[in-house]
RNA sequence: AGGGGAGUAGCCAAGCUGGUCAAGGCACCGGAUUUUGAUUCCGGCAUGCGAGGGUUCGAAUCCUUCCUCCCCUGCCA
């Protein structure tokens, strides 16, 4: 008797509202796809489009991505794949002097890592680059030239920026506004020829230098910058303006639905006025592309400041874009996360307009929840203290060890075979520090003097005490096993014990460095409010540990994940993890004991 | 100051055309099961939707005034 599987609806939110509408209205039904980008002639010369909506992730590549692009890459590929349209890739690489080819191979590499492609249905890749529509780009500024509506303004930037006025000043026309399409044309091709100095002259569009939204005030749309590409090289000189340039993307690839954070919002009248000029004049195909804007994702105790994320990685307070501690996605990768988790969480956390904080804990609960069904138990000590059985040699013969096993899920299905991990008890096991307390807390249910508790998986024992020494330490905490109640055994539930405790044999124990990760700072609010994100650094996000972990540990491979029973979930460390040298991070505790 | 946005529980977030509409999730608090104080399972958790006023038989949903927060004055994206 199985339940019938329930259809998992999608939370809905603004963006899948105005998709469905679309949708339902047909606004997309007869767009043409040439199966590459193109404008408008190349576009009508195409079939009808079998992607129902595209959508784009259209990173900057000059830098490595974090969560907060993950909410974005799971909003746009997820849209797409939910009404069955296609998400491109596309390098927003309008600006050679901060771009990187290696940047570019890290987000090809995050954004399959999370688990999305970027594929038509034919099989197509979409990933594309700004810098290929360079000429088409440098075509429509001509166009908006000839058609007065652009012009090359020489004024200095200091004097472009006095007479833009500000928030309550209207600005005023620059003396180069009024010349004519022929002169400024000229200009312009003397601007691509090279035969003016950087910063000597922008293109602008013409717009409204009254308009209360400053980014009409005639926006730069072109200027002149003397540097190498790393797709275009050294072949241009002028650089078209992310205001001007990522409309033109979205045109020539026939985006239906262009996603972008908050802060663009007073851009997308200039977006309107473009492109409607461009369809006006047949340049690029219709129906044009719209712009619309979610809430850019806030996470509790993170930074996603490209800067200062920089400096924690130049300064070394972390070791690399890869630190576990870091919210890159190569920082939650190599922490432990899954993509599974990430996605959940993604889809967790909504769409909406609103300025937000998600509390971190939201993001570990996605990766317990993705772990928890899957994920091998083990034992493991992380702060070890030996417990002695003093009666084990009496009672099961001297120097024996008891062969014990439990299986690596608790929860099998009725069909599931699940691996059974085997290890050894002896007279000597090691065990957590605090699960033996000389004055236990009302409630505690570990080992104190006169208390029974089961050592998980091996035998009851009573607790008769603990050894200290010169300075009061304890050095060894003592018991006494007692016979016939080992696990899986008739007489295993003949003795009540309290609680089972976890334990790793000390003939069978296996060393392993275990890197316990905390959160990178003390303040819920790094990066918020100009506070001094560098006075709020947790000084205890990393602690190192040598642990001791059952035997059938030494067999994981690099990137396994465990839950370390009563203690959290572990991954092998992809970097630095091996045979001979186990290294474990820890990913995230059972529960959050933070402040408890 | 001008423009553009947003305000529903501790944190997210449904709710849109006014009538069991105050969903759901996270967190938290109870209780049951448990050889992980985990998981799982049950139950609890906003007489109130930024505030005031108004329209209406009836408003989170309409009107109005006010308050708070975010973004915009790069030849960055």
């Amino acid at each position: 008797m199985s339940t019938p599987a329930i259809p998992t609806t999608p939370p809905t939110h603004f963006l899948r509202q105005i998709i469905e509408g679309d949708l339902a209205q047909g606004a997309h039904a007869h767009k043409r796809w040439a199966g590459s980008p193109g404008d408008a002639n190349h576009q009508a010369a195409g079939a009808l489009d079998a992607a129902r909506i595209r959508t784009r992730f259209p990173p900057e590549p000059n830098g490595y991505l974090h969560v907060g692009h993950a909410k974005s890459i799971c909003l746009n590929f997820g849209l797409a794949r939910d009404y069955g349209g296609v998400c491109h890739l596309r390098f927003d690489d309008t600006n050679p002097e901060k771009e990187d080819i290696e940047y570019v191979n890290a987000i090809v590499d995050a954004v399959h890592w999370l688990g999305f492609d970027w594929r038509d249905p034919d099989g197509h890749e979409n990933l594309y680059y700004a810098s290929s529509y360079f000429d088409f780009m440098y075509r429509a500024a001509e166009y908006l030239i000839e058609q007065g509506l652009a012009y090359v303004d020489e004024q200095s930037a200091e004097a472009m920026r006095a007479n833009r006025g500000d928030f309550g000043k209207p600005g005023v026309n620059s003396p180069f506004r009024d010349r004519a399409p022929a002169e400024n044309l000229a200009r312009f091709r003397e601007m691509k020829d090279g035969r003016h100095a950087d910063g000597a002259m922008v293109l602008r569009a013409k717009i409204d230098m009254q308009s209360p939204n400053i980014n009409l005030r005639d926006p730069a749309i072109y200027r002149i910058k003397r540097a190498e590409h790393h797709a275009t090289g050294n072949r241009w000189c002028i650089y078209p303006m992310y205001t001007f340039a990522h409309p033109i993307e979205d045109a020539l690839e026939c985006i239906t639905h262009s996603i972008c954070t908050l802060e663009f919002e007073d851009q997308r009248p200039f977006y309107d006025w473009l492109l409607d000029h461009l369809a006006e004049g047949g340049l690029i195909a219709t129906p044009r592309p719209h712009q619309y804007e979610f809430a850019r994702l806030n996470l509790t105790y993170v930074i996603t400041s490209k800067r200062k994320l920089k400096h924690l990685v130049d300064s070394g307070i972390v070791s690399g874009w890869d630190d576990p501690r870091m919210p890159t996605i190569v920082g939650l990768r190599r922490r432990g996360y899954t993509p599974t988790a990430i996605r959940a969480f993604c889809e967790r956390i909504g769409v909406t307009k609103d300025y937000s904080w998600i509390d971190y804990a939201t993001l570990e609960g996605c990766l317990r929840e993705d772990l928890e069904p899957f994920a091998h138990r083990a034992m493991a000590v992380l702060d070890p203290v030996k417990l002695v059985l003093t009666n084990w040699d009496e009672v099961m013969g001297a120097g024996h060890l008891e062969p014990c096993q439990l299986p690596a899920l608790p929860h099998a299905e009725p069909g599931q075979t699940v691996p059974q991990r085997q290890f050894l008890m002896g007279r000597e096991v090691w065990i957590e520090r605090e699960d033996f307390a000389e004055q236990p807390p009302k409630g505690y249910k570990r080992l104190f003097v006169g208390n029974k508790v089961r050592l998980k998986g091996g035998y009851v024992v009573e607790c008769t005490g603990a050894v200290r020494d010169a300075n009061g330490v304890i050095t060894e905490v003592q018991a006494l096993v007692i016979a016939d109640t080992k696990s899986g055994t008739p007489g295993a539930d003949s003795v009540k014990a309290k609680s089972a405790i976890t334990w790793v044999g000390a003939h069978d124990g296996v060393a392993a460095e275990v890197r316990l990760y905390d959160r990178l700072f003390t303040d819920p609010q790094p990066d918020a409010g100009g506070k001094d994100y560098l006075a709020l650094l947790n000084p205890d996000s990393l602690r190192t540990v040598t642990a001791w972990v059952e035997p059938t540990l030494a067999q994981a491979r690099a990137g396994d994940k465990f839950q370390f029973e009563r203690l959290g979930y572990f991954v092998a460390d992809r970097k630095d993890h091996a045979a001979g040298h186990l290294v474990f991070n820890r990913i995230t505790g059972l529960k959050d004991s933070w402040g408890k």
